[in-house]
DNA sequence: TTTTTTTTGAAATAAATATTCCAAAATTGA
DNA sequence: TCAATTTTGGAATATTTATTTCAAAAAAAA
């Protein structure tokens, strides 16, 4: 028994969140990384038994037991009650919310809300109307590259960001094309043909990505374009792209629905790379 | 054993409702009631024990189970899981048993499938969960800021370049805060009183973000973060946090939700800065 | 470094939970 | 009505699940 003995844990979920804050500092490092895990998937908790949770949160049934303990409760079972607590009477998820019919009495539209619903609408129509075979094209040339190079400039940036950070974490190599435009340019120039180009280009287009990708086509180097439209210069040539839309907002365009298939694509060439094929 | 050896019974609860309703008539009475109360409480159902479940159902243990089998299920536990995958927001890439419903048709769309509905939910869940008041409060500071700092690594760094162009495009001063850690801290050391930090920070969480916000509170300076979840080390110290989780897909985080919330966060600071306010 | 303390995981144990069995009750068919 | 059949509940059993224990490993202190 470490600690906590004072004062009762919470039996409400709500507010078993800030009691984990105030506790979370004084734990052992393991204990730390349940905690987080707790807090990040409350229903895999409420749903399951120690020995599968435990196996997710990567620790021994053990420690899941000693965490519940350590943060005041009698048992596992006992912190268990508490997640199962905040799935009662929660909206099911099979009742499904329309999306664009959402706001009911609430004349009051929020930011907030606005943009969440144009993002909602954006990833349905992307998962609608997303080219699977063109998918599946595109992570089977990502996979069989030696190299990615990322190229995207403005509203891509952070997609190339994204998409370099995933990449890396998967274990494969990603090089990011930045730096002043003659440079990028050069850079483009050492692109072997076992590697390939990753372009992203977003209305309103540069004229500068366009440049890196016919470079590349030169060198018959592979070049896969992510575009959020066909009107876009990168998608003229004849290669492989995949369109992604964002709705749009009083004039702001999100980059949810995109950064979702940037994820897609990553995780989909780096299962088709580790599975040799 | 009664009936039902033929066809198996259904694996997903979206199929268990008409399947009841077919083999509802030929059940007992008794067994009859507990098909309805099923139907009635799922949750209560998924959450619980069989003695707990039949109390409420006001039959007896051995009568739920019998109610099980005779629907075409091995027993309880197995017709339990089912109604355990309702609950679920997102179908579990872990779950054993893809054999019923698993889709002849390409593999790649249902990937695309789990990451959009994941960033679905995330997006519903920030909307519902998110802290009106905390980003009120927030974007009013960040309006007020004559020079926006930004910092963050690893995952959040896609946000921090999202954030610096959608800033500079709503015609406010931002910086990106990179390079080595000491440059960093240096660089932060040079912030105004009058100007700001947004830092961005997930789980696993590095020590440098915090450091940068440290330096920031002990000189005056204010400070807004945006974090995963509350037991991230920059939203220990009492200052303006917003948090938003994005749910995982077999170890991957997406950042759909986050980028909405960043978009909201920039968008509504810009318009309280040309109000005047 | 060495010692002491804390933390951790594997195996053993205790507790609970689901399942089976069987006799009693209810239902059905003659 | 009475016998045959089905249905049901309670108790016994088997299985699963949580918990505890203890020695090894790691971390902290000396």
């Amino acid at each position: 028994m470490t600690a906590f003995e004072a004062s009762q844990p919470p039996r409400v979920y709500s507010q078993l969140k800030p009691w984990l804050q105030d506790h979370y500092r004084s734990l052992p490092k393991r204990l730390q990384n349940v905690a987080v895990f707790a807090l990040h998937n409350p229903e895999v908790i409420a749903l399951n038994t120690v020995a599968v949770i435990s196996a997710q949160a990567q620790v021994t049934p053990s420690t899941m037991v000693r965490f519940a303990k350590s943060i005041g409760y009698e048992g596992f079972t006992d912190m268990q009650s508490v997640f199962q607590e905040s799935m009662r009477h929660v909206p099911q998820p099979y009742s499904q919310r329309l999306t664009e019919l959402a706001p009911p009495s609430e004349f009051e539209e929020t930011v907030l809300h606005q943009f969440s619903q144009a993002a909602r609408a954006s990833i349905t129509r992307l998962e609608e109307q997303a080219d699977g075979q063109a998918i599946h094209a595109a992570s089977a040339q990502i996979a069989a590259a030696r190299t990615i190079y990322l190229a995207g400039q403005g509203r891509a940036e952070p997609v190339v960001t994204y998409l370099h950070y995933t990449f890396v974490k998967l274990g494969m190599q990603a090089v990011v094309l930045d730096g002043m435009a003659s440079a990028m340019a050069d850079k483009t120039r050492m692109i072997q043909p076992d590697e390939l180009l990753l372009a992203i280009s977003f209305s309103p287009y540069t004229a500068n990505t366009r440049e890196l990708v016919d470079i590349c086509l030169k060198a018959g180097v592979k070049v896969v374009a992510l575009t959020d439209s066909t009107l876009s210069p990168i998608a003229q040539v004849d290669d492989l792209h995949l369109e992604v839309l964002e709705q749009e907002v009083s004039g702001f365009r999100g980059l949810s629905a995109t950064m979702c298939l940037a994820l897609c694509l990553a995780v989909e060439a780096g299962k088709r790379r580790t599975e040799g094929q």
